[in-house]
DNA sequence: TTGGGAGTTGTTCAA
DNA sequence: GTTGAACAACTCCCA
């Protein structure tokens, strides 16, 4: 008996090892959202060394309602698009390939799980709690769950996880640089970035037609329900051509540019100060150009760390910069405002990006003028510096970050009192690097609405340029029609004699706009409007014990109405 | 509890 | 060209 169980154990033991094989014969799908990239990119790299993996399909869903494409230029779609077809041509090198999907994720993969007999999903977590991401997320997994699907998600957006970062505030979490930079210092080393896969498991279809790559902004689907041209501004068909993007998509021009900028430059990482780069710069620009990367995920944020620190490290410069004003620097506040959009939303969901409901946000009565927002916007308020930097958004989907508080500060506390929500949804719209956090952030910045409260700095549209650029070289390259005008009048064309306005050949009030307000006037008025309104939120604030009271109803500013100029 | 110091990136003017 | 003070006075942190 003994002995015929014995000679039987080999049998009995293949036949079980052979059961679990075929029990469990694993078909990973990994999601891409964000994070476009092979490198450093930990659920992709769980899908692939999935254990029993027989088969995985990436996939990417063009999902018109997102964040990322509902409100986008053609310029901003043709970026992701680079980037998708890069990231096709990558996988195609390790065996794989990109699926490419379109329309509402929660109906189309569903279908693909069941045609492909996906048992494992993977993706990038949305941790900022953007609120269509957040309301998508949370159906999709309940749908996945619903299959029997396997799920993981990976917090790798950011150099630390925002959870992490909120468990080791210890329930308090820093709103301001210097303390989150302390936080910061209290989280460990950065975790070393892993390499991309080596190779993936195979995938049917590598070389059918189907579900490619777009290969030009107008391939891609409208939002639903929704009318074009409340969307999604600049789509014409001629729009969508001769686009001109200062940088172009995809992760290996990415890493290409973090070492033509970073890894192949130690002395300009040692020194760098992010306010003493040129934001007048025309022909090279002066920062490092990596945010659209960034904002897509195709360069990852610890890949980015490390650059900068090893780079750093071969400089022999004696004296380098530190953060805040440090590449460092730049990529913990990249963090820092991941993590107060986090913290926003986890309080009141989808009250970061916005007034209602945030907890950062102070309640200012802003005007609502679509004239005034429509100078701005469209490059006319008859200031040339201000109107420069909307053109260069306008055609290369790029602002240097200073050029970005100037417009920022005109539109909202410094000149024309529009709110600062409809500037935001305008960069959003226009921006290559977009990026819903810091984006909230800086609007909430630069209107004195949170994080910064000197109402009493205001940018200049006319001092602030022409110390940095006193020829003006940057407004002649975007603003063609003020060409020809001597230095003297480039900043303030409206000063210039009519003669000299003739011999330029431009007639200010005809060929260029005459300024949309006063400055000097507005900043000063305006500059009593933030007291009041800090004043009324200081009493409200007593009044509910002095806890951090969410931006709901704005106090009612006793300021005249904005006239505007005459001149 | 309170007061001093710091805060990525303001402007203007005088010396 | 550079530097520093005045402008009028914000919030948050920390001792």
């Amino acid at each position: 008996m003994l002995l015929g169980f014995t000679n039987l154990l080999p049998a009995v033991l293949f036949v079980f090892l052979a059961v679990d094989k075929m029990k469990k014969p694993v078909v990973s799908m990994h999601w891409f959202r964000k994070g476009l990239r092979l490198h450093d990119n930990p659920a992709l790299l769980a899908a692939v060394q999935q254990e029993n993996v027989t088969k995985m399909y990436p996939v990417f869903i063009i999902d018109g309602d997102s964040y990322q494409l509902k409100h986008c230029t053609a310029l901003r779609a043709n970026f992701m698009v680079e980037c998708l077809q890069d990231l096709d041509q990558n996988l195609r090198k390790l065996g794989s390939r990109l699926y490419v999907g379109s329309g509402d994720p929660t109906e189309v993969l569903p279908k693909l799980w069941k045609e492909w007999g996906v048992t494992h999903l993977t993706f990038e977590e949305d941790e900022t709690g953007e609120p269509y991401a957040k309301q998508r997320d949370e159906q999709v997994l309940e749908q996945a769950k619903e299959c029997g699907i396997e799920i993981k998600g990976f917090a790798s957006e950011t150099i630390h996880p925002l959870k992490k970062y909120a468990e080791n505030a210890g329930g308090s979490v820093p709103n301001t640089m210097g303390s989150f930079q302390a936080l910061f210092g209290k989280m460990g080393n950065v975790p070393k970035p892993m390499g991309p896969p080596k190779k993936f498991p195979p995938a049917d279809g590598v070389d059918s037609k189907t579900m490619l790559p777009p290969k030009r902004p107008t391939d891609l689907p409208w939002p639903r329900n929704i009318p074009r041209e409340e969307v999604r501004p600049l789509w014409g068909a001629k729009d969508c051509e001769n686009l001109t993007p200062i940088v172009r998509g995809g992760e290996a021009l990415a890493l290409k540019q973090l070492k033509k900028t970073v890894e192949d430059r130690p002395n300009y990482v040692a020194t760098f100060e992010k306010p003493k780069t040129s934001c007048v710069a025309t022909k090279q620009m002066s920062t490092t150009g990596l945010s659209p990367y960034m904002s897509w995920g195709c360069i990852s944020p610890r890949q980015l760390w490390y650059a900068i620190t090893e780079s750093s490290n071969r400089s022999s410069v004696s004296s380098k910069s530190k953060p805040p004003v440090s590449l460092h620097g730049q990529a913990l506040w990249r963090d820092f405002n991941h993590l107060m959009a986090h913290d926003a939303n986890k309080e009141v969901p989808g009250s970061w990006g916005g007034i209602e409901g945030n907890k950062y946000c102070r309640p200012v009565p802003w005007d609502d003028d679509p004239e005034m927002f429509a100078a701005w916007k469209e490059c006319r308020t008859g200031y040339p510096w201000i109107d420069a930097c909307m053109k260069q958004l306008q055609q290369e989907g790029w602002i240097h970050h200073l050029g970005r508080h100037a417009v920022a500060c005109f539109l909202t506390r410094g000149d024309l009192w529009q709110s600062w929500e409809k500037g935001a949804v305008h960069f959003e719209s226009h921006l290559l690097d977009a990026d819903y956090a810091l984006n909230g952030f800086n609007w909430l910045w630069l209107s004195c609405s949170g994080f910064f409260y000197q109402y009493f700095r205001c940018y200049s549209p006319i001092a602030f340029q022409k110390k940095n650029d006193p020829t003006g070289a940057y407004i002649r390259k975007y603003i063609p029609e003020l060409r020809a005008l001597p230095a003297k009048y480039i900043y303030e064309p409206w000063t210039a004699p009519a003669n000299v306005q003739s011999n330029a050949g431009v007639i200010i009030g005809r060929d260029y706009p005459k300024p949309i307000v006063d400055h000097a006037t507005e900043s000063k008025e305006n500059m009593n409007k933030m007291k009041t309104a800090y004043d009324v939120y200081k009493e409200r604030q007593k009044q509910n014990g002095n806890k951090r009271s969410a931006g709901t109803e704005p106090a009612k500013s006793p300021a005249k109405k904005k006239q505007k100029s005459q001149r």
